[in-house]
DNA sequence: CGCACTGTTTTGAA
DNA sequence: TTTCAAAACAGTGC
């Protein structure tokens, strides 16, 4: 499901409904999802109350009392839902947080690859790997185009690749790459070393400005992807490229591609995003 | 039925 | 050190 704009969605419908609650009791009918010791996790949150939800990248942060934080990552299809008290598990419900008010958190995971983990807040940028080594958030704060000249230039992947990297960036995952790389006019393929002063610069500005328009639509749904009232994201209406493999180029009128790069479906536009050599 | 595809990340190997 | 393919898993569509 998420990238960072349906992540951040997700974060502020649950700040919206739990922030504040107190859990209860834990169960974790798949403990696969969760990557630190299992009977800590069941025990340790029990009494504590969410005091506040953060993100970071495609992350999100369950900040509790006493300085617990659990790192969640949705990968695919992680969802959570709040239900009344006794509500049926679903059929992929794997954590039940029950809340002293008579509902009841879950996690639900369809594909199963979500993960989540308890630390000691702090703990999770030294200790959570893929958190630890994130690159900066896409924002005209923090991301400076003097950093991006230096890891472009010192890279000789292709772009696409590089921009899914979440060691250079934070947040951005198949579609809106597949997004800025077309509004920016860059081929996929290009190494980030050719691209210029200026190209990154006009790169820049459209991850900015795509991620803050896509996180004001509360993100894309494409398969399943709907927010914490069960509402789906807007966004998918605003998307120029993704999905639309075969189908006119809304600035050009060419037909679009898709192909492959680093085992990922990639949709562009052979005459507006032209490989750089 | 078999195969390819799907919004992500980690792992191990080259 | 850097980069890449496979794997983790379930569902859907051809």
């Amino acid at each position: 499901m998420p990238e960072l704009p349906e992540v951040e969605t997700v974060r502020r419908g649950l700040t919206n409904l739990v922030k504040g609650a107190i859990i209860r009791k834990v169960e974790v009918p798949y403990p696969k999802v969760v990557t630190s010791d299992l009977t800590e996790f069941k025990s340790d949150l029990v009494g504590r109350t969410i005091e506040k939800i953060d993100r970071r990248g495609k992350y999100l942060l369950f900040r509790f009392s006493n300085n617990l934080t659990m790192v969640s990552h949705l990968r695919m299809e992680g969802q959570y839902s709040v239900e009344p008290e006794g509500a049926p598990l679903r059929k992929h419900t794997e954590v039940v947080f029950h809340l002293e008010d008579e509902r009841q958190l879950f996690y639900n995971d369809t594909r199963r690859f979500g993960r989540m983990t308890l630390v000691k807040t702090g703990d999770e940028l030294v200790t959570v790997s893929g958190l630890k080594d994130l690159g900066p958030e896409p924002t005209e704060e923090d991301l400076k185009l003097s950093y991006l000249k230096e890891i472009f230039n010192r890279s000789h992947r292709m772009v696409k690749t590089f921009l899914l990297d979440q060691s250079n960036i934070a947040g951005l995952g198949n579609i809106y790459c597949d997004e800025v790389l077309w509004m920016s006019k860059i081929h996929p393929e290009t190494t980030t070393d050719k691209l210029s002063d200026r190209k990154l610069s006009e790169l820049r500005k459209n991850i900015i400005a795509e991620i803050n328009r896509a996180t004001a639509h509360h993100g894309t749904t494409v398969h399943s992807f709907s927010n914490i009232f069960g509402e789906t994201g807007q966004f998918q209406n605003e998307l120029q490229v993704y999905g639309r493999a075969k189908l006119p180029c809304l600035r050009c009128g060419t037909t679009l591609e898709k192909i492959k790069v680093g085992q990922r479906g990639t949709t562009f536009c052979p005459k507006c995003q032209v490989k750089k050599v």
